[in-house]
DNA sequence: GATATTGGTTATCATTTGAAAACCTATCAT
DNA sequence: ATGATAGGTTTTCAAATGATAACCAATATC
C-alpha cells in the first residue's frame, strides 16, 4: 500500500473506529467534529487521497458511503445454504436457513456455508451436520475438498485431476470415486471448502 | 426472539445483504425501492416492528442509522488460546495466539478458542489442530465434550459423571480414560466444549 | 523563485434522507 | 360487526448530507 500522512492516517482510523462502533461509517461532518475543522472540504480532500491509494472506496452522493478497503464489513455475515443449485456462473442459493457471523479472513467473494449431509467424508473428520465454509471457484487443485454437483445435488469430495480424468474420491472406505474421463460427461466444480465448523451445544 | 412476517423478513434480508454488499446499511428509500413499494412510511412501519422485537436498532435521524442486532453488538471477538491454565475462579488464558469473530448466538461470557492437540477425541470427527469453541463453566453434563485440567494441561474429554466416580473418556479407541473416585484427587472442569471450528484453507 | 502538495476556512446549494400527517385496504380474531 | 394489526399510498417538511466555489497558508521539491 502506499504510505499515507499522519493527519490521513487519523481519518482512517477514525473511520475504522466508527464503523466498529456502530455498523455503519461516519458522514463527512462527523469526521470533520473528530478532527475538529471547520467545513468538509478538508475532509473531502483527505477522503480522495485514501481512495487515490487504495485504503478505500467512495460511493458518490450516498451518505455514509465509505467503504473501507479490505473490510466490507469486519466480519460477514454468510448465509447458510441448505441447498445449493449449480446455475452458471455463480451457484444460486436455494434455501437460506440462516445467518452467521464470521471473521472476514476466512471470507472472500460470495463465500457460504453449506450443511453438510451424508458421510463422504467421514475420514477426514467432516460429520453429518457439520457447516462447511465453501468459497465459490470452478476449479480446484488437487487434493482440496470441494463442493461438487452429481445428479443435481451438492457433495463434497476430494478433488483429484489425472492426465485423462477427473476423480472425485470420498473420504470413506465403503463408498466409490466419482471418475469423470476427459470429455465424458462434466463436472461441476461450485466451490472449495476452506473450513469446517460443527456447533455442538 | 419473537415471531415476525413473511415481510419482515425480506426487509431484514435485504439489510444484512446489503451491509455485507457495501459495507453500511441501506436509507429507507433504498429499502423501499427494493420492496418495490413507493414511499418510506411502510418501510419505518417494518423497521419499528423489527426494532420492538429486537431485530434491530435504530440511530434516530440518523442517516443509515440501523445497526443490525447480531452484527456490530452480537458479533464477538473471540481470543484464541494456546495454552490454558486452571486458575479459580476463572480460568487464564495464555498465549493468545490470534482472534476471531463469530456469531454471537454461539457465545455467551468469556467463551474463547482452544486449539486442540492430539489425536485424543478423533472418533468424535475432532483433529489435531482445530479450533475448540469452549465456554467456561466448573460443571458439566454426561456426554459433554469437556476441557479439563490434567497434570496441569488441558486436554479434551468426554465428561461421564457415575456414582462413585468422575471418567473423562477420551474418543480414541488406543487411549485410556481417566477415571477419578469421589474423594480421591479432583478434577477441574475448564468449560464445555460448544463448537469445533477447522480452517482449511 | 516557481510550483506542487497538504490541509484548512467560510459560505452556499442541491439532494438525500428521516419523519410525519392524512388516508386507504386487506386480513384475522373476537 | 368491529376493532386490531400489517402493510400501503401520496404528500409535505425540516434536517442531514455531499458537493463545490473562492480563497488562505504552511511546507516541501525542483
Amino acid at each position: 500500500m502506499q504510505p499515507i500522512t499522519s493527519r490521513q492516517r487519523e481519518v482512517l482510523d477514525y473511520i475504522a473506529g466508527f464503523v466498529d462502533r456502530n455498523g455503519y461509517p461516519p458522514t463527512l461532518r462527523e469526521i470533520a467534529g473528530h478532527l475538529k475543522v471547520s467545513g468538509t472540504l478538508g475532509v473531502m480532500k483527505h477522503l480522495d487521497a485514501l481512495e487515490q491509494r487504495g485504503y478505500l472506496r467512495r460511493q458518490s452522493g450516498s451518505s455514509r458511503g465509505i467503504i473501507l478497503a479490505g473490510r466490507t464489513a469486519q466480519t460477514a455475515s454468510i448465509p447458510v445454504a441448505g441447498v445449493v443449485r449449480a446455475g452458471l456462473p455463480q451457484p444460486a442459493i436455494e434455501d437460506i436457513e440462516d445467518r452467521l457471523a464470521i471473521d472476514c479472513s476466512l471470507v472472500k467473494g460470495g463465500t457460504f456455508f453449506l450443511r453438510v449431509r451424508g458421510d463422504s467424508m467421514i475420514n477426514a473428520a467432516v460429520m453429518d451436520g457439520d457447516l462447511a465454509l465453501v468459497r465459490p471457484q470452478a476449479t480446484a487443485e488437487n487434493r482440496d475438498i470441494v463442493v461438487a454437483m452429481v445428479d443435481g445435488e451438492a457433495t463434497l469430495k476430494r478433488f483429484y485431476r489425472c492426465e485423462d480424468h477427473i476423480r472425485l474420491q470420498p473420504e470413506n472406505p465403503g463408498m466409490e470415486p466419482i471418475i469423470v474421463r476427459n470429455g465424458e460427461g462434466e463436472v461441476a466444480i461450485v466451490g472449495k471448502v476452506v473450513g469446517i465448523y460443527r456447533p455442538l451445544d
